[in-house]
DNA sequence: GAGAAAGATTAAAAAATCATGACAAATATA
DNA sequence: TATATTTGTCATGATTTTTTAATCTTTCTC
């Protein structure tokens, strides 16, 4: 699943725009006429499509038609046009919001992370290696999901909510097992091993989960 | 619970706006000022809440603030201000979406209906293989339509209603058969198997409903 | 550098959670 | 009422996660 699919003719203001949303962690692919972009649709999914409405060829409101008709994917309509009866044409396609050529990236970008967080209520942590987020208790590493188990979960959560911060053991073991557990503290850095071999390059030398000697955690 | 809140100290625009929306069957209440519209929303609630940014005494800003922090009722900035920042302001706090003053009433509607239409009337759920009226109750799978169970078609509903989401047991349970159920929690994971059967492709390898262990299910 | 303490690693046991099938109970339908 | 359908319960086995425990490695102190 794509997180953005941009169809757009104008390829550098295509690639603009792509860099910015890459640089905020989504992952983008740009289709350049209607055709590419509902075969990229088709084949991948995506979880918004930024839609030019001129395209060559067929024109924005097929892909769509298309789009809004098989599924409730967020479309974010650009237009050039400005005649008033386009933006009502889009908005009654199903369209989620449009914007008008040429366009501030500032507020492109904006609206963008609004329709994020109110479809996929994101509630993520992000740390330019990882996507965390919480309702969907998902993780993802550049582009694939990770598995992660529920102790997995918490711990790296914890951990990355106070990114820079050294957590104690007491504190990560009370926080997540709860100061009445019966379990070992030795269980805890079995946990972190495994965290380890999920995130890190090299495991064998931890640059995001490091061991602050005798004391805990920290997450860089 | 009213369907729309004008919060707009123009009582002339108001009443327009007004006007128009009441004869689409919306039921609308108007406030002119900040805390009477944060009084009316804090009593009856709304669906949605058109909020003009420029206010006598407190802000819109102030009532957006309110509104989104206790809530995800969508609210649909009204501003005077052309400034590129107040947009961001509106956007980045959560409004789903805004118009610039003076607006045109067509579009301004469009707007609304369109907000109303992916917020409210879900009336049709479509995840490119099934196809839900939740009016109708029917579920159609390719062009075939299959026979679910009362609840099934409520779990089914809610999953995708939350796809990508993972709703853990307890709230599924609670929603479904209400937390002062007799029956226990046990039941709801036979449902999730006759689920699966009847919607999985390999419902020993289920695809769409995906367990998540130690929390819930989640629909992809 | 030796010894002690803390942390890492590994594999396997233990515990928790889920899936499943068969059947009983409840409910709807004829 | 009889029958069919839906829903709930339970026991069992399978799977996944978590914990334990034994051993190895690193770091710190003297």
């Amino acid at each position: 699943m794509i997180d953005i699919l941009i169809v757009e003719d104008n390829k550098e203001l295509a690639d603009v725009l792509c860099d910015f949303l890459r640089a905020e962690q989504y992952t983008v692919s740009i289709a350049q006429n209607a055709e590419k972009g509902l075969a990229l649709y088709e084949k991948y999914g995506a979880r918004l499509v930024v839609l030019d409405l001129m395209l060559p060829g067929k024109d924005g409101y097929y892909v769509l038609e298309k789009v809004r008709g098989g599924s409730n994917t967020p479309v974010l309509i650009v237009s050039a046009k400005t005649a008033k009866d386009d933006k009502l044409t889009g908005l009654d396609l199903g369209a989620d919001d449009y914007i008008e050529k040429p366009y501030d990236i500032d507020i492109m970008l904006a609206k963008i992370r609004g329709i994020f967080k109110r479809r996929y209520s994101l509630d993520e942590l992000i740390d330019g290696n990882l996507r965390i987020n919480k309702s969907n208790r998902t993780i993802i590493k550049g582009d694939t999901e990770m598995e992660m188990t529920g102790k997995e979960f918490e711990l790296l959560t914890l951990l990355i909510e106070n990114r820079g911060r050294t957590l104690s053991k007491e504190y990560l073991f009370n926080t997540i097992w709860g100061s009445d557990s019966d379990s070992e503290q030795q269980t805890l850095t079995v946990h972190i091993k495994r965290l380890r071999e999920k995130i890190e390059k090299d495991p064998k030398k931890p640059q995001k989960i490091v061991t602050v000697w005798g004391v805990g955690y920290k997450y860089l």
